[in-house]
DNA sequence: TTAATTGCAAACGGTTTGCATGGGC
DNA sequence: GCCCATGCAAACCGTTTGCAATTAA
């Protein structure tokens, strides 16, 4: 059990009217979506609406240094953020990118095969190119279900 | 056989005296490294000192668009280019990057087993999520023998 | 009271746009 | 002469930095 980092006042929304780390905390928490850090910010106005996007920026950043959330770069020149262990997801997985609409959808149901090959290709690459491989990404680009119906 | 777009004035670089489309593309096709729109701009200038940076940038859109070129973002907040059908390099290809110096690394012997897997994964993926995949990229980040030696 | 955190404004770096000039059919 | 291509300067957008004010320990 986590101990609350601040005493835990409620606003109706649910958050925790506390300081601005434990409220970027909650927005990722709150969200399936990967959020740019405009994002959080104009989520994180509504209940702290003195509250600067630099903040937000280095709130961001600190949790992705301690490993609690990955950023991610979808090639929209902004960056996206996402909680490491959101409970909604498992740690692992791949992502889904719309190119039309920019919607990303985390793609976990990977077979065992595809995990089983992803260790044993990142052991040859290590080998062959004397690489140290400390993690990979795996996106997809296409058009998601409800771009692909329109024209 | 392609006819040259212009007439084949070399200098003594071995690149055509021409217009900045042609030599945009000559300079990717000299290299096997991914080039940012600025590293062709610089090399541009030694050739064609009048050139602008916006030319390059609208040089390589367009080449983009119409599929000779394929533009990569590695998370540096840049875009790197390389060309599409590079004859040093098969044309379909992963990429292993270096999070110190940066350097990208194509990675092109994957095993047999490796392009059937995508392809399986690829067909998985459109049915369940019922997105029209188009292409992908795999990105592998890790230290390189280089930097990996060092501190 | 001392250090860390915050917000603002300005700077920054890569990219794009507006616009007037210039070069090729 | 017409139109597209080009270069320049300025705008733009996401992000970072300097700094003074505020807050927490």
């Amino acid at each position: 059990m986590v101990r609350p980092l601040v005493k835990n006042r409620l606003n109706q929304a649910g958050f925790r009217l506390t300081n601005p780390r434990s409220l970027v905390l909650d927005i990722l928490r709150k969200t399936e979506e990967h959020l740019s850090a405009e994002d959080v910010y104009i989520q994180a106005l509504n209940i702290t609406p003195s509250i600067g996007l630099t903040t937000v920026y280095r709130a961001l950043d600190l949790f992705v240094q301690i490993g609690m959330v990955q950023k991610y770069d979808f090639g929209e020149g902004k960056a996206r953020y996402e909680l490491t262990s959101n409970p909604l997801k498992r740690e692992h997985h791949h992502h889904l990118v719309c190119i039309k609409c920019k919607t990303v959808i985390d793609y976990t149901n990977f077979m065992n095969e595809e995990i089983e090959l992803m260790k044993k290709t990142e052991k040859a690459l290590s080998k062959k190119h004397r690489f140290q491989i400390m993690h990979h990404n795996i996106h997809f680009y296409g058009l998601c279900n409800h771009c692909r119906d329109k024209d």
